[in-house]
DNA sequence: TTGAAAGCGCTAACAT
DNA sequence: ATGTTAGCGCTTTCAA
């Protein structure tokens, strides 16, 4: 591994102009340059991250939070992240905190000690402790928030656009002549799902169709919640001809009940999700959905994330970001 | 930030005997060691890893690298490689190398000017290119290969004993009085997949069943390929009463050529598959497989590049480890 | 336009 | 058992 006094003694000049072309922080004679290059070549020098780090207290390296490792869906994101990221010669390392806040605090902590210079954090719920913590951070470190978050305090935000995103998928469903459409909702109040739930009363409202509180199911987030949905949807006199999912999962669960009710979809019932995960393209039939825009968030979050580095710009922006329907056999 | 200096000062010692207490690479006075100790605790003291980095040349970094991020099997063992990792405060790093040996190459390059201590290579083709050069990079950076490898070479590696998963896989079959066992494996020569044939060939000659090459698919690894591979042997005059896939993708695919025939799956045909993702627990029925170790692989894989990293150990060993037959309703 | 010198925070000889 | 010193590879004053 060369070293910049190599380069330096190689091309006959100080480490000083070295390191002046690498970094373009003064003017050096064109000649010189020329020489300067041609040696780091010759050595194939690679300046030593380590040493810069130490000088500059950069690390180039962002950290990523995600709250666990077992949704297949983040694991799109943190491709593009890594990419866009490595675009801009930073690196990604990540963190999968899973459950536990104090663990969760540790693995941020570590993070910093690490060095990263920012932080990308995903989906926490907006009223939980965390929630504070992770402000808090945000205020020492630049940090972005991804995905499932709360949009209405100061920080920076990157999410895909839930309203208009549910709101497309409702209105779809109405031009296909469904007038009683269900929806299953999270239980619990992240900020994302609220939106979602917004979106899906705007398009009712849109369609002139009333909101009814028997057809809207609160669940939780698994397979198995959808499934129950299902379930609930049919027990009712006044059955929805169609119903709309938060997520594609949800979605999923609650074509499982029906398929296995041995009825037909979308002849029966039609369904629809949020997200266009892969499964949907795999289960029987396909399921009509939301395309997250996965490429574009990412992008986003980085370079927000590096401006703030970088210090080009540290307003604390909220990025709602606009995906696009999906319509396949389920609807 | 507090440095080594402050620590020193505070307790009124040389920064060397602190840096001692921290490394314990040298006995200190037990006195003198608790008043550091307390120290470092009341300035919430940590070591910055970029000059312990340039000094030692160890980043406490390992380098992930992956053929492309695509395959959602894949991070299951990212997972558990991060927490292994962070266990013995290793961080890990991720370079998912799409495609293109020139990219690839230069990914590896990039993760060790980053200055990643170890490598962790996941899947390639044996008899390609990328094999040698990675067998070359192996040699001067401390390296383990995964997964889906060849193990005849010198060079560390850790993987999923497939001989032993599909021969249990079929002897499980011919146990259920199956007399006609279809095999799909991939077309290119992975050593893995080789493995597999060897263990269904295995099972066969254990249960005394002819090898019928009209019985043994080739295809490619995706879920379109398990498709093809069913509408081949359902084309043949003796047609198998059972289907084992290499891989649980193949397996769904041929699975739905069956369903969507109308047939029944296992009354009509039985099907299995290998690796247990999490899809075959959401398909209707579910899949039989074989359960890859993937916690197991993962531990193994950091202990031993820790120890070459650490040079306790620099003995290339090739460790298959055994995973677990999984029965479920397809079968 | 260029160079000399100091120092980032740490570890490792070498003394004592 | 502890301290002094030098130096890892780089950037950044400061001076020329």
């Amino acid at each position: 591994m060369a070293t910049i006094n190599d380069v330096a003694k190689l091309a006959g000049v100080s480490k000083t102009t070295v390191s002046r072309v690498l970094n373009k922080t003064a003017p050096v004679n064109k000649e010189t340059e020329l020489k300067i290059i041609k040696a780091m070549k010759e050595l194939s020098y690679q300046p030593s991250l380590m040493a810069q780090g130490l000088r500059t207290k950069r690390s180039k390296m962002i950290g990523i939070v995600i709250p666990s490792f077992s949704n297949p869906f983040y694991y799109r994101f943190i491709q593009e992240l890594e990419w866009e990221a490595k675009k801009q010669d930073y690196y990604v390392i990540i963190s999968s905190a899973s459950t536990g806040e104090e663990l969760k605090k540790k693995y941020v902590e570590d993070l910093i000690h690490r060095g990263v210079d920012g932080l990308i954090i995903f989906s926490y719920k907006e009223d939980n402790k965390m929630g504070d913590y992770f402000l808090e951070i945000s205020k020492q470190t630049p940090t972005v928030f991804m995905d499932n978050i709360g949009n209405h305090r100061d920080a920076a935000f990157v999410y895909a656009d839930g309203f208009n995103g549910i709101k497309e998928v409702v209105a779809h469903l109405i031009e296909k002549g469904h007038k009683k459409i269900g929806f299953i909702k999270p239980k619990e109040s992240y900020k994302v799902a609220v939106d979602r739930y917004e979106g899906y009363k705007a398009a009712l409202a849109d369609g002139n169709l009333p909101l009814e509180n028997e057809l809207v199911f609160e669940g939780n987030f698994e397979i198995e919640d959808g499934y129950i949905a299902g379930e609930y949807f049919w027990s009712l006199d006044r059955k929805p001809s169609a119903i709309v999912a938060c997520t594609d999962l949800l979605a999923i669960g609650t074509m499982k009940y029906f398929l296995n009710k041995g009825m037909k979809i979308p002849q029966d019932i039609a369904v629809a999700g949020y997200d266009d995960i892969e499964l949907s393209t795999i289960i029987q039939p396909t399921l009509t959905t939301y395309k997250q825009p996965i490429k574009e968030i990412s992008k986003t979050t980085i370079d927000l994330l590096i401006d703030k580095i970088e210090q080009r710009d540290d307003i604390n922006k909220n990025i709602a970001i606009k995906g696009e329907l999906v319509i396949r056999e389920s609807t």
